[in-house]
DNA sequence: ACACTTTTCGATAGCTATTATCCAATAGCC
DNA sequence: GGCTATTGGATAATAGCTATCGAAAAGTGT
């Protein structure tokens, strides 16, 4: 029995898998279903649990690869990116931030160079605000003539 | 001698302290001064180096600590949260966070509950931006109903 | 379906950032 | 200056993640 006839969800996976150019494996069909069926945004560590109730023998290390095998193909994209190490504002006025996605660099950006921020003062679930941050994701200059002097 | 009339840079970071009811301490002193002196969002390896100039028998334990103790009287601030591990977006359609500063949940906040956001073209240093990533930091209805119930 | 090449997987050792522990040293307060 | 609580230093331990490498499975041409 071929598996080309095995359509459905299956179907989707693997159109999307072709279209993001990344194989098709089972555990990466399992990663993904898990994934998307979890509310939230579960750890690596979570989501690794869950993988294991239908592929018992799958690694921590494949969870990780795939996740960010996800991400690099651009199925899937970071919440907010991790800066390697505890960073401290020290900066008293209020502003936002520009964050290189290649280098992880931090740069400040003045409120006023942003434009006004919406502050709505009613939040689902009774969320209580203190504080808004916003970052500006993108390429600095230095990784913008990184990138250009690569083949693209 | 005492040290109560050595005024100036140190009365301030005396006073600093005072009014965020911490202890003054030779170290604290030390590593508040090199914070302040760096520019950008140094990582405590950073910072420990550079404080090490100074007070060479400090401890990274000491840094971190310290480093901490400044972020939970105020005196600074985190630059984004730290989830503990790699969190994932699968949502696909544009929406915002709202981040709980003691728990550290993470929830989805629909674009069109924030309300309208400046997307400025032109950013400083040439940045190009690829994504706009809001954060609203705050607490959540659980974590409102354990801080009352702690004495205040 | 079959052989071949490439990619992925699983196991594990290792690494980085951070924290807990515990005793000596120091700050704050008479 | 002496007393008590807090802090600092050294170090071991932990969490989260990643590199490595041989085995296994996917993709590809026939």
């Amino acid at each position: 029995m071929s598996t080309a006839h095995i359509a459905g969800q299956n179907g989707s996976f693997r159109d999307l898998c072709a279209a993001h150019g990344i194989a098709v494996t089972h555990q990466r069909q399992v990663l993904f279903e898990v994934m998307q069926s979890i509310p939230g945004h579960p750890s690596p560590e979570e989501v690794y649990e869950r993988v294991q109730a239908r592929i018992p023998s799958i690694s921590l290390a494949t969870v990780y690869k795939n996740i960010h095998l996800f991400i690099a193909s651009g199925l899937f994209r970071e919440v907010s990116l991790h800066h390697g190490s505890l960073r401290v504002e020290m900066n008293d006025h209020p502003h936002h931030h520009m964050v290189c996605t290649r280098c992880k660099a931090i740069y400040d950006l003045d409120e006023a160079q942003l434009g006004h921020m919406p502050q709505p003062h009613r939040l689902p679930n009774g969320f209580i605000a203190e504080r808004y941050s916003v970052d500006v994701l993108g390429l600095c200059g230095a990784c913008q003539d990184a990138e250009s002097s690569t083949i693209e």
